[in-house]
RNA sequence: CGGAAAGUGGCUCAACUUGGUAGAGCACUUGGUUUGGGACCAAGCGGUUGCAGGUUCAAAUCCUGUCUUUCCGACCA
């Protein structure tokens, strides 16, 4: 039975994108463009990821702090590359009351001018570093084009911000909440990831250097997800951040930053969902199991809510619909939202000693007897679910990667089917921008450690210095 | 920021061409019968048409502006 509310993945992408986002009820437009209403259930899955996420930073010796949404327009200035970087999209505040301000405000697109005016202050020693803080925030980037969670004015991330002793230490920040984030993804949000480093052009406004996530959608678009920033010492000299280090000698930290935001909803939605509306992984879901009675019976009831505490005794999140609706409303309602695992126990059911159990992926319906270890079998059932959704999305995933030896075969193989396509670069900015012009195909990031795929650029045909993935991005 | 389309009860749409003061289905509420893939019957509630101007005796309808959404390009998490 298919939802008509929502539009084929296969026909029209974009539709089918909104389409989900509105038919589980994650998000609404507001009145002001680009900003959202997070709804309960998309409220739900931010706070899951939140959670999760903020564990793995803490036991990282991270603590959260929280920095004000206002920064003095002089205060924002004292970077160039920064405020270069962000001018277009910075919205100002201008006025207090009916007052006009004497100096404009700009309301925080990222928040590194804070921290560091803040670390300036309380730095002073080496024996005070490192500093390894993080914010919960909103921001606000004033964007021309908006679609709810992928893009949109305002939204909700983390900003980790850190200052260290030496460059080592730095660096080697950098690279652990780098994987961080990919372990994040693969093992909670299911997602397979590539990851390495941002050219020049690609790299954070202001950052020596940008490590990146990138994944893949079900059309074999890219997404950036995450991104951990390598500062050196270029904000530290901005805004004064100095210490005596450990010769009695005046010393600039080295400085990262690192962010994931609310488009993790939006890469969920792309990777797993399907034509009937949300699919979720069991790890990262807010509700995991529905149990749908078929009647509503007394004798059905109390085996309902028999199931319900026992699941609930181990840490399953169970939601019981006990609407009057029918039956088959509640299951395309507990679908289309996005439940993993859902019980069906009717009289029927009662009677024959077993419930039904379906999983949301694949949509297959199993028997359970009322007599087996229900809450073995449903956990057995979500680690099993975890694991193929890894899986088939990253079977997909390589089925859109591709190598390529020269522009033509990138041309052919973005027309036919976009995707990850490996190839050697010779550095060139140049080159990049050719590349560009082939429906906006863009560097996604460096491979570290990849192979040596040929000797020559694929744009211009000279000495290659980089195995680079590239791909058309949202 | 360019190019295109659209905004009418919560949702999908009709009425617009040819101005005359808004209608249907779904949803919702109540009562009843139901319940194994979006149930049925009956009775109800709900909108002055995104917003602001203009033309007119009269505007959902014509004109101007503006906001929002969607799609396609240029820019970005």
């Amino acid at each position: 039975m298919k939802n008509k509310a929502i539009t084929s993945r296969d026909v029209d992408f974009a539709k089918w994108y909104t389409d989900v986002v509105k038919a589980a009820r994650l998000a609404d437009y507001s009145n002001v463009k680009g900003c959202i209403v997070f709804e309960p259930r998309g409220y739900a899955l931010w706070e899951m990821i939140q959670s999760k996420m903020d564990r793995m930073f803490k036991e990282t010796g991270h603590q959260n702090v929280y920095m004000p949404l206002l920064i003095p327009e002089n205060l924002m200035q004292k970077e160039g590359e920064l405020i270069n970087g962000f001018a277009p999209e910075v919205a100002w505040v201008t006025h207090g009351g009916e007052k006009e301000l004497e100096e404009r405000l700009c309301i925080r697109p990222t928040s590194e001018t804070l921290f560091s005016d803040y670390y300036s202050h309380v730095v002073n020693s080496y024996r005070d570093l490192p500093l390894k803080y993080n914010q919960w925030c909103n921001v606000m980037r004033w964007e021309k084009e908006t679609r709810p969670f992928l893009r949109s004015r305002e939204f909700l991330w983390q900003e980790g911000h850190t200052v260290h002793e030496t460059r080592e230490e730095a660096e080697e920040e950098t690279k652990k909440m780098l994987g961080i984030y990919k372990t994040f993804f693969e093992d909670y949000l299911a997602i397979p990831v590539i990851t390495g480093k941002k050219t020049e052009k690609e790299k954070f406004a202001g950052a020596e250097y940008t490590l990146t996530v990138e994944a893949m959608m079900y059309n074999g678009i890219t997404l950036q997800s995450a991104t951990s920033h390598y500062f050196g010492q270029k904000f530290a000299k901005a805004y004064d951040i100095s210490f005596k280090d450990r010769n009695n000698e005046l010393s600039y930290c080295y400085q990262t930053s690192w962010g994931s935001t609310t488009r993790m909803i939006g890469a969920l939605i792309m990777v797993h969902s399907d034509d009937n509306g949300l699919v979720l992984p069991p790890k990262i879901a807010p509700v995991q199991v529905a149990i749908v009675p078929i009647q509503m019976t007394d004798k059905v009831m109390e085996k309902v809510d028999e199931i319900r505490k026992e699941l609930e005794s181990v840490g399953i999140t169970v939601t019981v619909d006990d609407s009057d609706k029918s039956a088959g409303y509640k299951f395309a309602e507990a679908e289309v939202t996005g439940i993993p695992i859902r019980l069906e126990i009717g009289e029927r059911d009662l009677d024959q000693g077993k419930l039904v159990l379906t999983r949301r992926d694949t949509r297959e319906k199993t028997e359970v007897l009322l007599s087996s270890d229900i809450i073995t079998v449903v956990q057995n059932e979500m680690h099993t679910m975890q694991d193929e959704m890894f899986n088939r999305a990253k079977e997909r995933r390589d089925a859109f990667t591709f190598t390529c030896h020269n522009l033509e075969e990138v041309k052919c193989q973005m027309e036919k089917q976009p995707g990850f396509i490996h190839a050697m670069w010779c550095g060139d900015e140049a080159c990049e921008l050719k590349m560009k012009e082939i429906k906006g195909t863009k560097s996604r990031c460096i491979l570290e450690d990849g192979e040596k795929i040929d000797h020559h650029c694929v744009v211009c045909g000279k000495e290659a210095k980089y195995h680079v993935v590239w791909g058309i991005q949202y």
